[in-house]
DNA sequence: GTGCCTGCAAACAATTTGCAGGGGG
DNA sequence: CCCCCTGCAAATTGTTTGCAGGCAC
């Protein structure tokens, strides 16, 4: 792990901080002035294939979240604010809509990532469309 | 609504289908030759912030889904394809895991969508951050 | 005419890639 | 010595915008 991706990954260890890569990329550089755009894509990137942290894709986008346990992401309709949600709040959510945090909800989408019927049936082993950080909310039920 | 509009609503019509805004633009353009890439970018926007079409914002770029009844989406982590899942099976998500469709589902992830405590606290209206499409999962328990 | 709409092309933004070099195992 | 990594710059990709018209009311 060179000194670069250290800095990313600590430059991410904000709790429910959810920055862009450029805004990464600003960070870190004023810490380190000669790291360039590239790197700081490239770390990311491998963090996130490693599972390391999450990457949240959205509308003008991604943004990345260095904690990376299960847990799901609220954006503010007004301002586009992301914040943090609990993994355990999702068993309940339309039952708690209101209580999931402090924001007022007004609606959600939820992302599921699996093999489909082909792929399974080919026996394909995934390959890498998506990493491992992707998978945001935890397999709780794996069999 | 100009023809325009009207054709790529209808190509968005077939159920099941999530193309991104190019494929849109080669379907359209075998219709519709002289039709440019820029007026299937604003329709689709048009369509989007009218809530008349799902927009599905991910790694990759967007992909859209003319049906506009509030449901889901998962995405095979193999192949990257795209399918519907139920709004209704959001509500027992962690309970059916693996019946949700019939993909083996993986992990999930869940983009709420609200209003965060600074813009309530300034009674700002909501500035158009995100389109009324973007509402995947409708509000169910409204208050 | 007024306003929404188009085609076209250029601009823009986010991200990826090719390359030549460097440093650690 | 090899491989992974870097900085840099150019290339790609996805999307938006400015402009000069055109069609409908």
């Amino acid at each position: 792990m060179s000194a670069q991706r250290r800095l990313i990954r600590e430059t991410l260890s904000r709790p429910g901080f959810h920055p862009t890569a450029c805004e990464v990329y600003e960070l870190v550089r004023s810490r380190m002035p000669r790291i360039s755009l590239g790197t700081v894509y490239r770390n990311l990137d491998h963090l996130f294939a490693a599972g390391l942290i999450h990457k949240i894709s959205g509308p003008g986008g991604a943004r990345f979240d260095g904690n990376a346990t299960p847990h799901h992401h609220v954006r503010c309709v007004s301002c586009g604010r992301i914040a943090d949600v609990s993994a355990d709040a999702v068993e309940v959510v339309d039952k708690t809509l209101g209580s999931v945090c402090e924001y007022r909800i007004m609606g959600y989408g939820i992302e599921f990532l699996g093999l489909c019927p082909r792929c399974r049936r080919l026996k394909k082993r995934p390959r890498g469309v998506v990493a491992a950080g992707a998978l945001r909310g935890g397999i709780k039920h794996e069999r």
